[in-house]
RNA sequence: CGCGGGGUGGAGCAGUUUGGAAGCUCGUCGGGCUCAUAACCCGAAGGUCGUAGGUUCAAAUCCUACCCCCGCAA
C-alpha cells in the first residue's frame, strides 16, 4: 500500500521500519520540527526523521499541519492509508478523510483504557500486571476511534518505562502489519470503544517524578519504575536533586513509622528509608551532575546516616 | 555563545578558596586470628591528579585552550 507515516518519538521507530520491511511503500514520513534540545542547543533530528532518512524516505516536518497547504501536500501524495504513532499534534478531520483507508493509529495501550500520551509510564505506576497496544481508526476525539486490532502484553515486575516501552513499540509494529494486511483485504471487524470503560492519560511533567514520602512504599516503588527512564523519579537530598533509579519495598506496613523520607537503616549496598507506609530500599541512585551508580558506591563517598532526611528542600 | 556540577590508584569521594611531602571509605594481593567467614587484625601493591600549554623556586591547587561525563532548562 502507499502510505504516509507520521510520528516523532522512538517509539514510532520499529513501526515505521516494519512497513518498510513488510514492502509496503512508504512515500512520504511527517514529523515533528528539528528542535534545539540538550546541552548547548544542539538541533537535534526526531527519531523518525532519522530513520526515514535513513530509507530515504521524503520528510516533512510542519509546525501546524493543519495548515492548508500541508493539508494540501499530504492530499498530492495519493496514500491509501496514514499511519500515526505518537505523532505529537491532532490531525483536523479533513486530513481524517483524505486517504482511502482513513488513518490508523499505534497505541500503546488496551483501549479504551489510557487515552492519551503517556499510557505506558502509567500502567506501569498504576501497577497493572498487563498492557497493550491498540490499532485504531482515528476519528476526531483523542483515541477514540474504533479499534481494529488489539494485542496483550504481559508487564513484569520489573519493568520499566523504559523496557515497557520497547516491548510496545516492537508488539505495535508487528500487530501494525498484520491489521494492514487485513485493511486491505477489507476482512476485519471494527470494534467500538466502551466509553464508560475509559480512562485518559495526560502528558507527563517533571514534577510527576518528584517523590512524595508520604506516600505508600508500593506506589513509590511504582513511580520509579515508571518514570525511568523520562523523566525519572527524584528526590532531594542535602539541597541537591537526587534521582532514584532502582529500588524494592521491603515492609509493606511498618509499625513506629519514622518520618517519612527518613533513613531507618543503612546497608552495606542500599539505603532503607521510611515511607508513609512500609519502607523502601534504594539500591540504584544518581546524584545532580553525577552519573547513575549502586548505593554501595554512592555509599562508600557519601556519608550516609540514619535519620538523616530525604525530599526536604534545605535551601531554596 | 541557554544555566550549572564534575573528570584525583580498580569503584565512590576529600583535598582546589589561603600553591609547597597524594588522602579517606571500599576493592585487590599477602599474612594473621578463627571450626569457619563476605567478620576482625597486620602488611603490600596500585595514581601521567582528563589533555595541551602558561605563570612560579614550587601547580591536583592559579591562568588559557581543548576533550569527555552529568544535572537543569527546552
Amino acid at each position: 500500500m502507499r502510505i504516509i507515516f507520521m510520528g516523532t518519538p522512538d517509539f514510532a521507530v520499529p513501526s515505521l521500519e516494519a512497513l518498510v520491511d513488510a514492502g509496503h511503500e512508504v512515500v512520504l514520513a511527517v514529523t515533528q520540527p528539528d528542535k534545539q534540545r540538550g546541552r548547548g542547543q544542539a538541533v537535534t533530528f526526531s527519531p523518525v526523521k532519522e530513520t526515514a532518512l535513513k530509507y530515504d524516505i521524503p520528510v516533512i516536518q510542519p509546525e501546524r499541519i493543519r495548515d492548508q497547504q500541508w493539508i494540501d501536500t499530504l492530499g498530492k501524495h495519493q496514500a491509501d492509508v496514514y499511519v500515526v504513532a505518537a505523532f505529537g499534534q491532532i490531525l483536523p478531520k479533513e486530513i481524517l478523510s483524505l486517504p482511502r483507508f482513513g488513518c490508523l493509529n499505534v497505541h500503546a495501550s488496551l483501549l479504551p483504557k489510557y487515552r492519551g500520551a503517556s499510557p505506558i509510564q502509567w500502567s506501569i505506576m498504576l501497577g497493572d500486571k498487563e498492557t497493550g497496544v491498540t490499532i485504531m481508526q482515528m476519528e476526531e476525539g483523542l483515541d477514540t476511534g474504533d479499534m481494529l486490532s488489539q494485542v496483550r502484553v504481559p508487564i513484569a515486575l520489573d519493568d520499566t518505562g523504559g523496557s515497557l516501552h520497547d516491548k510496545l513499540a516492537a508488539a505495535g509494529a508487528k500487530l501494525l502489519v498484520e491489521t494492514l494486511e487485513h485493511v486491505g483485504r477489507g476482512d476485519i471487524e471494527p470494534r467500538a470503544q466502551d466509553d464508560s470503560q475509559s480512562s485518559y492519560v495526560g502528558m507527563l511533567g517533571k514534577e510527576l517524578g518528584r517523590i512524595d514520602w508520604s506516600q505508600d512504599a508500593v506506589s513509590i516503588e511504582r513511580r520509579i519504575r515508571g518514570l525511568n527512564p523520562w523523566p525519572s523519579a527524584f528526590t532531594t537530598w542535602n539541597g541537591r536533586t537526587l534521582k532514584l533509579w532502582e529500588a524494592s519495598v521491603v515492609e509493606e506496613h511498618s509499625r513506629e513509622p519514622a518520618k517519612p523520607g527518613s533513613v531507618v537503616r543503612v546497608l552495606d549496598d542500599a539505603i532503607d528509608i521510611q515511607t508513609g507506609r512500609g519502607i523502601l530500599r534504594v539500591s540504584k541512585l544518581q546524584l545532580e551532575g553525577r552519573k547513575r551508580m549502586d548505593a554501595a558506591a554512592f555509599l562508600r563517598g557519601n556519608r550516609v546516616q540514619e535519620q538523616m532526611q530525604f525530599g526536604e528542600d534545605a535551601d531554596e
